[in-house]
DNA sequence: GACTCCCTAGGACACTTGTCCTAAATTCAG
DNA sequence: CTGAATTTAGGACAAGTGTCCTAGGGAGTC
């Protein structure tokens, strides 16, 4: 495979900061001393750190349309949410260590009143709509969207609570409460079969 | 009543920015700005900023104590319940933006890898137990913290999604389900009668 | 009025921040 | 190899950070 350019290492070096200490509180300096290069250099790459932030939010972006793609894998759409569902126990550690990733930067960047606000949301909303996807054809189309956004919180939840406690049990347990959950939604009327 | 102190004022102050801006984009000069006093004075009441922020997590602490003690007003502890549950609605529009002040506060400091995490996730556990003694006269006993826990977690969730997607609608439903899901508990065997 | 003590303002401090500049090193095309 | 373009290091910059010091103001007691 090809070696990763500079711009590469940045974005992922920062993309790991950012997640782990906070937008904020992550300086060029940090990022630099990850990515073993000068300070001065980053403006080559990158004109601000705003415009940093961008590249890490496209990233992610683009990392969760992987996923989401991957998961398209299993035929049933049931499966499918089962796979977003246990992505919190693929992530067990680092969830219950710094939190949701998505979730702590749209915080963030909320009470920093920062434009890219916004853009953080919408991955968000791409889980959700891959996930309204999978509810209405479960047959739930009516109400689809609410059942995505509904699940996308309890996740959320999950997550501030385990690392809040760093309480591993709490995590599992709500896992397993989670897919009860969603074997149990009616009506069960598949758009096909 | 007595006119506040300048530590009160502090404090206050404080409180609101750490809450509004977070803990770590608030600066001295900041909470300066808002009390209207010097930079300089600010040591004679507090010896660090890491000072402030214990004063304020007790003054957080103090104040939930105070409003759960509020609401064991309402002898039936269904009715306790939903009071914390109604919380999200009496602070609607500052849960829409700046999300939960003990959670965003307990998932910064969890980043930030500050020794005052610890003593933020406990006011996440004042509500943990207070709302367990709830579920254990409501005849829990067993699963009471559990149910605790499940509660505090969807709530968390709520103001997540309602912060990330400025999104008043998701916040009222899920309330109005989570009053549903209390109602529809089993099994029912009140302690008494 | 004199004295003490608490409170306050303002500036100095060393350091870090994001940003920008310049010059050298490296890479690559001809 | 030569020359141009890209990439790099390192330092300068003003502004901001948390912290500390000192001098004076104000209230209260003898």
């Amino acid at each position: 495979m090809p070696k990763p350019t500079t711009r590469d290492m940045i974005e992922e070096k920062a993309d790991d900061l950012f997640y782990e200490t906070g937008f904020e509180a992550t300086s060029f300096a940090d990022i630099a001393k990850a990515v073993g290069i000068s300070r001065g250099n980053f403006y080559h790459h990158f004109k601000s750190k705003d415009d940093i932030l961008d590249a890490v939010i496209d990233r992610r972006m683009a990392k969760t349309k992987a996923m989401l793609t991957t998961w398209e894998e299993d035929a049933a759409p049931r499966d499918r949410i089962v796979s977003f569902i246990r992505l919190m126990i693929a992530n067990k550690a680092k969830i219950m260590a710094y939190g949701c990733p998505v979730g702590t930067l749209t915080t963030e960047l909320t009470k920093l009143d920062h434009d890219a606000h916004s853009r953080a949301a919408d991955i968000f909303g791409l889980f959700q709509d891959w996930l309204a996807q999978q509810f209405a054809a479960l047959g739930h189309g009516a109400r689809a969207q609410k059942l995505a956004l509904h699940l996308l919180g309890r996740s959320q939840g999950v997550a501030v609570m385990a690392s809040a406690f760093k309480d591993e049990e709490m995590l599992t347990s709500e896992v397993a409460a989670l897919e009860t959950w969603l074997d149990q939604l009616e009506p069960l009327s598949p758009v096909k079969g």
